[in-house]
DNA sequence: AAAAGAATAT
DNA sequence: GATATTCTTT
């Protein structure tokens, strides 16, 4: 829990005590919005000029959570300059200028809102938004100090919410403001402007999805479930409906009783238990699968990131009968076999596995219909693999493949923490594709991502991790002369980014190892590959060589070769 | 009765 | 071919 390790600091009564620079030079008015805003119980600092509301700010970045200034016919630039030099502060600008493009102006220089005066009390109250909406995007390692415990009040207001409403949080949140009775939504990680249409920012990072929601009918139409595409797009794009996401902790599943009377519920008649669209909910699970750390951790990354698990079904709703199909995506496989893994073979039964899981709105159907499918897989696969597996390697005499650690591994690892698959990553087939499915997950079960229309556990071209949980190197994928690294790590390259997590959490040991099998089968070429290495093919060598600058190869080396395509002999 | 597993339907 | 659904067995 991120929260436990910082200190988790909730506003009590936010937005009171909220401090605002005001930057008015006319006395008259300015002491007419000071008074409204401290009616507010808002803290207000007032400034007549630039001069001293940038001093103020530059003694003191944290002097303020936001700041209002005016704008005006006779001097904008002072304020244009303001808001150049205010950047880290929500400012909102207040003028009783009707000029679009002094409006334009204020915004493009990142305002946060263009007030136009009259300050209705309306007007002046939502500011705090804001606040929030800068706390929430700011990175977690940027917060400062007074948004750390917006941020925190934010997260703990979502999360009493989303416990109150049995639900997940997801990434789109409604309904935040209760006093205007309507919903507002965070879609895309921004709150909604608080009294005018709000253009975006111009200090925002500029990847950011633009989606300007300006008011509640808006928002709504936003969070309509697009029910005319129902089997086109059923993974991820959606969240107002039932959703399969990971019950990450044991607190946000409050029971197992209850996770296992919602089993073969969810997808049933009565929505009542998921009010789909009022519902909060937090995406953007990375690898470790937790939910509502994730607002504070990664709220800046909230927006974009798709839970690895959250299976939308579109039309999930109350009104839909009809049970959506369950995509087994990759992750959901990965954490179907992590689970059947974890349990063996002999106790893998949909109910264990399903608690295993862990996965909200998955049904022990769902699973037994997939465990029948795996077994049947395996059923096919098993019997080819046990045979290639002990052929013998050449000679496997004087380089035993048992002997080698990296090749003859406990079947099966209870409850070791990291599965086997974890230990042995694998990556993506040449043709892997990802289908829409953002995979946060760690990189080596990104490889579990089946290629479409197969299975995972046939296809990596590497490490084959054992359907049960037996992995088994069967092939190296490039081998090269050069660089006699690990091939492992040659894959790594090929990878591309996914493979940070991956590094990150792959046992090192494992490729030291490899990398030494591998320099050791390359200083000794007389001695039989080991079992799993494979001799490079002519294609390699020769590549290679012409790399090198040698272009003549006498035909007994060509004559040598294996087929490329035969790995185990 | 409930769950698992197999067979069958979609 | 993948998954849901139904049937049969445990």
């Amino acid at each position: 829990m991120v929260g436990a390790t910082d200190d988790f600091v909730v506003w009590k009564d936010f937005p009171k005590r909220l401090k605002i620079l005001l930057l008015q030079k006319d006395e008259a008015s300015a002491a007419e919005t000071k008074s409204k805003l401290e009616e507010m119980d808002y803290l207000v600092s007032l400034y007549h000029s630039e001069e001293d509301a940038l001093e103020a700010i530059s003694k003191d970045a944290e002097s303020f959570h936001v700041s209002i200034v005016e704008v005006t016919a006779s001097d904008s630039c002072g304020t244009f300059r303001f808001l150049e030099m205010a950047q880290d502060i929500p400012t909102i600008v207040i003028s009783d200028e009707h000029c679009l493009s002094t409006m334009m102006k204020c915004i493009a220089l990142g305002a946060a809102e263009f007030l136009q005066k009259p300050l209705s009390e309306d007007k002046l109250r939502n500011i705090w938004q804001h606040v929030v909406h800068k706390a929430l995007n700011a990175g977690g390692s940027v917060l400062s100090k007074s948004l750390k415990p917006i941020k925190d009040t934010v997260v703990s207001m979502l999360r009493i919410q989303s416990e109150t409403s049995e639900h997940k949080i997801e990434e789109k949140v409604t309904e935040i403001d209760g006093k205007h009775g309507c919903e507002k939504t965070m879609a895309n990680d921004r709150l909604s402007a608080p009294s005018t249409p709000q253009l975006e920012r111009g200090r925002f990072p500029p990847d950011r999805e633009f989606q300007d929601v300006t008011c509640c009918s808006v928002a709504k139409k936003l969070l309509q479930p697009r029910k005319s595409s129902s089997s086109a797009s059923k993974s991820v794009e959606n969240t107002c409906d039932n959703s399969i996401s990971v019950a990450n902790t044991v607190d946000a599943l409050p029971s197992k009783a209850q996770h296992i009377a919602a089993e073969e519920e969810v997808n049933s008649v009565d929505g009542s238990k998921t009010d789909e669209c009022s519902s909060v909910k937090a995406g953007s699970l990375p690898s470790n699968l937790h939910s509502v750390e994730n607002i504070e951790s990664h709220a800046d990354d909230v927006q974009k990131k798709k839970s690895v698990l959250d299976y939308s079904y579109l039309n999930g709703g109350r009104n839909n009968r009809k049970k959506t199909k369950v995509d087994w995506t990759p992750e959901l496989h990965r954490r179907f076999v992590q689970a059947v893994e974890q349990l063996g073979i002999e106790q893998a039964i949909p109910s264990k596995i399903l608690e295993l899981m862990k996965v909200e709105g998955l049904t022990r159907h769902n699973v037994a219909s997939h465990l029948q499918k795996y077994r049947m897989h395996r059923r096919h696969i098993l019997p080819k693999d046990q045979d290639r597996r002990w052929q013998p390697h050449r000679d496997t005499t004087a380089r035993g493949c048992i002997s080698r650690p990296i090749l003859a591994y406990p079947p099966y690892h209870p409850n070791c923490g990291a599965p086997t698959n974890q230990i042995y990553p694998v990556w993506g087939h040449p043709n892997y594709r990802s289908h829409g499915v953002q995979m946060l997950g760690h990189a080596g079960y990104a490889a579990w991502h089946p290629p479409p229309q197969s299975w995972p556990w046939k296809t990596y071209p590497l490490v084959r991790a054992d359907a049960w949980g037996c992995p088994v190197v069967t092939q190296y994928g490039q081998y090269r002369m050069s660089s006699p690294r690990s091939p492992m790590s040659s894959d790594f390259d090929m990878n591309g980014d996914r493979n940070e997590m991956f590094r990150e959490s792959y046992d090192l040991h494992q490729v030291e190892m490899i990398d030494q099998l591998v320099k050791e089968t390359m200083s000794k070429p007389w001695l039989p590959l080991p079992l799993g290495l494979k001799s490079p093919s002519t294609d390699v060598v020769l590549a290679e060589l012409n790399r090198q600058g040698i272009c003549t190869v006498p035909p007994a080396t060509n004559a040598a070769s294996p087929d490329p395509n035969d790995f185990c002999g």
